[in-house]
DNA sequence: GTCTATATACGGATAGAC
DNA sequence: GTCTATCCGTATATAGAC
């Protein structure tokens, strides 16, 4: 056996910082939290904040991009699988993204409040020329659809659509759950409801008379 | 004619101060932003924040409260006015509030992270124990329909897809207009498109077969 | 690696001159 | 009412002991 002890399971203190930074940052925002906060958090003591990442922003810097590559995991493959159909690839981003935003509901608002602060920063560290290309598979396949059905409607509404109903109904679950005095487990399982309803929606939708 | 100046086009001091305040407010939220940078938007010194307003929380709660008035204005004679159908409202509200994120998209960010902030403080200001009336004239349009068509989905579905729908572009405008390289005038002209699309879209909705 | 103590900077607020 | 100068608490970051 090796050296390594066998509270391995444990995680390393670095890690255990970035967690509670992680925690921190998510929830308040990086202006709004404070060193102490995630120190705290941690169990350890400030100084090591800047032991293992130098400063406060560099922190951050690596929780937003974590989260960043959370939030874009594996959405290229499912953009560019040749094998699905432009509809099954919505089935199935929805349903991922559902998955995702149970898990981490506060994501989209710490993106796009980062977004908001620094677009650049953001744009850049996206990848985001990848995802722009004009020969993803789903692009193709959209271009079809469109040209069969002759829509007279923007493409970008039908994007917009799909994200916004995805999406946002997390970033209003404070206000949503106070409104509806829905539980957080009554709340989620209308999420994954969503899951088979959103998909038909848009059809319904791409379908609609205008 | 009166005392008053011939530059009483001018405002107040006190209103140069607020405005630059709602300035700065609504786009670096409160904690980003220091009251040197309200002080220097605004023209006027630092001191002169704590002179008229005596703290930079008790500007900021003025602000707040005020784009929140903003976001609920009319709503209720909308909701509540017996002289129009249920789908009529629809397109009243939609519109009126595509009409408003226009003047001034940054809103919905603004509250959102306000409630995230602290949930009591902004629910309660809301008013929001009148908006959940059960005996409002559109929930008992709703409730017909609802019972018409015999819906198996939740009420609150429709709710979500609505106000997804309409507000979460705006939110995320900064990232489409980035991705589509569309211009405000373009972005809003799409925005526009909206309130003639969405109460079409949330038929359609309804009447999908799932 | 982890702690305590401290340096240094920044931001909100006020005193006091004009 | 408006300004300059300054106070003082708080936050980030570092020095140095263990």
């Amino acid at each position: 056996m090796s050296k390594k002890p066998d509270i391995e399971k444990n995680e390393s203190t670095e890690e255990k910082i970035k967690e509670a930074a992680r925690a921190v940052f998510t929830r308040k925002g990086y202006a709004a939290t404070r060193t102490r906060d995630i120190a705290e958090e941690s169990g350890y003591n400030l100084a090591l904040i800047n032991y293992y990442f130098r400063s406060k922003e560099k922190l951050y810097d690596i929780i937003m991009l974590e989260h960043l590559q959370t939030f874009l995991h594996s959405i290229m493959d499912i953009l560019n699988d040749a094998d699905t159909t432009l509809f099954q690839k919505i089935e199935v981003l929805v349903g991922h993204y559902i998955d995702m935003l149970i898990k981490n509901p506060a994501l989209p608002l710490f993106i796009i409040n980062a977004v908001n602060a620094d677009p650049d920063k953001l744009i850049t560290g996206i990848g985001a020329d990848k995802i722009h290309q004009e020969n993803l598979v789903i692009v193709k396949q959209w271009k079809e659809v469109a040209a069969a059905k002759k829509l007279a409607i923007h493409p970008v509404h039908i994007m917009m659509n799909m994200v916004s109903l995805t999406i946002f109904p997390f970033m209003g679950s404070p206000l949503i759950r106070n409104r509806t005095k829905l539980s957080i487990e009554e709340f989620n399982a209308l999420m994954l409801e969503r899951k088979k309803l959103i998909p038909v929606w848009i059809k319904a939708i791409l379908n609609a008379e205008v």
